[in-house]
DNA sequence: GATGAATGAGTTTTCATTCAT
DNA sequence: CATGAATGAAAACTCATTCAT
């Protein structure tokens, strides 16, 4: 079996190896410059190795927005799971969003580009990885909120619709220029706290 | 002089029929399916045609973008310039705003697009009109908010980002699959104006 | 018969325009930028007036070497024609063909151009009109040289290529760069006597 | 190694195959005519197959002509080098020249095309390869000409203009019907040198 | 006669995908 | 398993020619 095993592993690795010079090229030429040519060239693979391990350009780009959005998912989860007050979490919550795009300004732009320039066929099975994936981070988020009912005037999938929504434009004014400050998380959790508490 | 006169109403005409059909496409296909060939397929025209009427497809698009926008932003001006309470006004431009971007779904992804795809694209110049636009929007609001001045706890320009952020938002969870519901306005007015009043 | 000849007279006119306009597009935009639009616009016609007075784009095309090769040829017959000796006519066409050139630069290049940048079914009509010119040159020449025959080495024939042949050269040296130095037409006429005299 | 090697040996191989197939075209359909359709169907390779090799239309172009300067150069240059008498190395300059002009008359074509069409083509870079290879040859000359200093009237760019020129004009009555007799490099010998010595 | 809008085949170039080796 | 040459169907754009008015 160890023959086997080791095999799995060394092609979880070269999927890997892929998915990382496929973000790579992404955060360099773009969402519409992403061309398998790039990726064989960056992973030191042939185009071909690539068709062995994606079935498709399109399988190839659902990985990458799994492989990233679980990163974020994970970052999330910890802070919200941790036994603090509402205050305190939330914002650390937006801190580490905050933080975590303006470092990783690419990452943004891709998670927007999921949302807009994908052709409408890989659009359909990207949006159910992207579902899945937005769906999680929403129970998880709900969960949290729950802890806490009674406080707030609108329902938990709305608390994190609004909070997020809030977070996602201001990284958006940032990023493409109609805001030149620098985000405070302070004016947001407070606009927020404010606005959905009773 | 008459014959000129319709020439020029036709053309009119052919020009918004094009603009119209690459409407359509873009709504079918989405930005990255918008081909010159689909958009002369749509129109009952043939390709050339189209560039007798636009010199490339960033023209295109930009015009498409830009017929869109100016009836936006016009009735928005429309409703901020009213001598009206301030929560009747924003509650109408929540309404307004809400109601056009979910009837022009293609279009709200096509802005969100021209900031995520890269720099050396079709998109630059439509990144200009874009920014144009929002500028324009942005000295609207900032004039709007400074007649209630003393009554906010943030600036005009933050008040502006924090109200459309929103709204942005809960479009993309609309759009996205994440929330099912039809967006209130209320919600979104009543939880702006608790976070940002004193 | 008035009317129709003032008719005649005035389809001449109409055609000498267009020529005229499209000899400019050349001179402007190059054989290749030669487009039926340009012509159009030049000439102040729209584009399917053109088709009422030449078949074809090709057709076009050998209208203006007809009439810039008869322009050069009238004005070369008449140094030949010339009483005179035969240094100083060869001196006078020399200096003419030098002069001319020089500053009609365009005009030398839309000439080699006949020769090489047309496509190969143009060029059959084309080659037939060329010939035909050059023909009648070389006839003119052969008859001037052939008044002074014993004296030289070489057929008639001969001795219009190669002095046409040296001009020509050295202004393709002067026009393209390899040559900064102002053509002499003494060097010309001196290299030439002493090579083909007796 | 040796399939590495042969890899190579094919890519060489086959990009030769393509600028063969690109040389008949041009003799077929002249320069204007030269499309990478055409270079595909007669290569018997898909049009995307020629991008494999050549980066660009431009390029191939510009390959087509260095493939066969060379060769040319590299003769002439050998001529020039060897130590004889004036005119027997002349002679076999002549004869080298018109030898291989009359077997490739569309390189002939090509070199006048890249001159007289505008400079905002796609020739702006063969002109630059041209003049590269023409001063190349006119310091080749200008060296071999002072090895006979004292013995000629005029300066070695100007021998090797008036030299060069004859040729050219006398190849060009070929190709382009003027001129039926056989081109006798005697001829040209002979008026140079009687037209050139002191 | 004259117009100019429309056509459609043609141009260069790109790129996801396949397959012989 | 891995390669990378080859494919072919796109893409954006041009332009000589036609034809209804």
């Amino acid at each position: 079996m160890s023959i086997k095993e080791r095999r799995e592993r060394e092609k979880k690795q070269r999927k890997k190896t892929i998915l990382i010079a496929a973000m790579n090229v992404l955060n360099e030429s773009g969402f519409t410059g992403l061309s398998m040519d790039k990726v064989a060239e960056k992973s030191e693979l042939s185009k071909g190795a690539i068709y062995l391990y994606f079935a498709s350009k399109e399988e190839l780009i659902i990985e990458i927005f799994w492989m990233k959005m679980k990163q974020l998912a994970e970052n999330i989860n910890k802070i919200l799971e941790r036994n603090e007050p509402l205050e305190k979490i939330l914002t650390e919550y937006i801190t580490l969003a905050l933080n975590f795009y303006t470092h990783e300004e690419e990452l943004f732009k891709l998670m927007l580009s999921a949302f807009t320039s994908v052709p409408h066929d890989v659009m359909q099975e990207l949006r159910k990885s992207i579902n899945s994936v937005t769906n999680q981070q929403k129970d998880v988020f709900v969960k949290f909120f729950l802890k806490f009912e009674g406080q707030f005037k609108y329902e938990p999938v709305e608390l994190f619709l609004i909070l997020r929504g809030m977070i996602t434009s201001l990284l958006m004014a940032k990023f493409f220029g109609s805001y030149e400050k620098d985000i405070e998380s302070d004016m947001i959790l407070d606009v927020f706290l404010k606005g959905v508490l009773k």
